[in-house]
RNA sequence: GGAGAGGUGCCAGAGUGGCCGAAUGGGGCGCCCUGCUAAGGCGUUGCUCGGGAUUAACCGGGCCGUGGGUUCAAAUCCCACCCUCUCCGCCA
């Protein structure tokens, strides 16, 4: 949520920024932001003035009282209470507007960071470094897709996941199972240095899938518990950003940082029918969050902190990758700056998203009410957040049979997976 | 799920309709005392919104788990919900 005071200071200077997005109903809500915010301050005003009068008869009324001045106090009541009526009026419409307020301002996305590339679409996404370890050219044997090579080695069997639940998911058995365990234990462990290690609720509130900017714009895309007014995480950010919501953090402790393992559920409302095959998309899978509540100071270097780690993993499994940036037309909602690292998987010739790291400014703290403290300074300030995917799954695990796929179709397990595998060094046909 | 108890400031804890944004104690901060430390003395100590010239003094609104209600007036009375604790039931 980005601050009503910049609406009210500095207009011009939002709507160039959100132009960046190239999203034209945007700026129509700034529009109508900016007048339910004025609009509401009309209101409050006049308000608490009625309050404020209403407050001091009500003093005047009770010492009245106490001197045993019933009559004078009687008069003071019926002017009070002859205010009520306005003060309610104006309080409710004040409730109104506030909230379609809120609401129109929850929608309202982040400004891009003034370095995030202008662009309309992915197309514009500049290349940031890369293609790092990539061959010369692919052998025949690798240009295998996973799915292919994993139904011959029987580690993965979506026709089952399909028949116990439906469309889209995945299930991986025996040494593929523990592939992707593997995949996580190596994350959580690569990252143990700087990161407390959490185990979160999969399940969450509607307010904490609010914070993170899931909701109220993208309720489709999420599995909504409806009897019990929960939602299932789409990512282990969601429970992770919330960790301190409501709270203030002292700026001595920032910044805080946390890693997290968790199932993913995701809906993929909008891309029905597309990747249906192997690991590539699916409604559940596992990843490795890493995520940084900070000081706004502290976010630029954090950002590329997370990257970097990010991309430790990936060349450390030996997957050809690169990294991009995403450009302003390109960005989700939230993000104020980020970055792609993709992997090349040469059976499906393409190149996959296996992790997005992004800083969102106080776009999510503000929404999610997580302050800070500075030393020595009275009040407090919105939090910045951060956060990256440390290793999604599947897609990893797809690209590791895919680039690791020998002759003989087995796959060969890269090394620093191996204390994780018990012992295996490759996966062959059983 | 059932029965009971409870949720007040940084913490503990008082407060059952007005003089309560809130006693008292602890903690923190500042000063005094002191060779240093301890003890002691005095003072101070919330968040938030709006106005004020957008960052001051100051003025006003709101905040005692959350949301409603009663009243001239609510921490205090009423209703609903959430959470915590104890016991019972159920359960991996």
């Amino acid at each position: 949520m980005i601050d009503v005071r910049l609406l009210r200071n500095d207009l011009e200077a939002v709507r160039a920024s959100l132009a960046r997005r190239g999203k034209r109903d945007v700026l129509e809500q700034l529009d109508e932001a900016v007048r339910l915010d004025g609009r509401s301050r009309e209101i409050t005003a006049e308000r608490d003035t009625i309050r404020a009068r209403v407050n001091e008869l009500s003093k005047q009324v009770g010492a009245l009282r106490r001197e045993g001045r019933t009559s004078e106090a009687e008069e003071l009541q019926a002017e009070s209470r002859a205010l009520g009526d306005r003060e309610a009026a104006l309080s409710g419409e004040a409730e109104s507007v506030l909230s379609a307020l809120r609401e129109c301002l929850l929608r309202i996305p982040n400004l891009p960071h003034p370095d995030a590339p202008d662009g309309a679409d992915d197309s514009a996404n500049p290349l940031v470094k890369g293609p790092v370890n990539m061959p010369e050219r692919f052998a025949d044997h690798q240009r295998v897709p996973h799915w292919d090579t994993a139904a011959a080695l029987g580690i993965l069997d979506n026709e089952r996941a399909t028949k116990i639940s439906g469309a889209m998911f995945t299930m991986q058995r025996g040494p593929g199972a523990t592939l992707s365990r593997a995949l996580c234990q190596y994350a959580l462990d690569m990252n143990a240095d700087a990161f407390e290690e959490i185990r979160p609720p999969s399940l969450v509130t509607t307010a904490t899938l609010t914070a993170t900017g899931q909701l109220p714009k993208f309720a489709d895309d999420a599995y909504a518990i409806e009897r019990d007014d929960l939602w299932a995480i789409p990512t282990a950010e969601v429970p992770l950003t919330s960790l301190y919501a409501g709270e203030v953090i002292d700026e001595a402790q920032l910044p805080l940082r946390f890693m997290a393992h968790s199932s993913c559920y995701r809906r993929e409302a909008g891309s029905a029918g597309r990747d249906t095959r192997g690991m590539l998309r699916a409604h559940e899978f596992d990843k490795v969050e890493i995520l940084a509540l900070s000081t706004p100071e502290q976010g630029p270097d954090l950002l590329i902190e997370l990257r970097d780690r990010a991309e430790r993993l990936i060349a450390g499994l030996g997957l050809p990758y690169r990294i991009i940036e995403i450009c302003t037309g390109d960005m989700g909602q939230s993000h104020h700056r980020s970055f792609d690292l993709e992997v090349y998987a040469p059976g499906c010739d393409s190149w996959l998203e296996v992790s997005s790291v992004s800083w969102f400014s106080d776009y999510q703290a503000r929404r999610g009410d997580i302050r800070f403290k500075r030393a020595g300074q009275k009040g407090t300030e919105i939090a910045n957040t951060l956060n990256g995917s440390a290793l999604a799954v599947p897609r990893v695990w797809a690209a590791i049979c895919e680039n690791f796929r020998q002759e003989d179709g087995s796959v060969r397990i890269p090394e620093v997976l191996h204390p994780y595998m018990r012992g295996a060094t490759e996966i062959r046909p059983r």
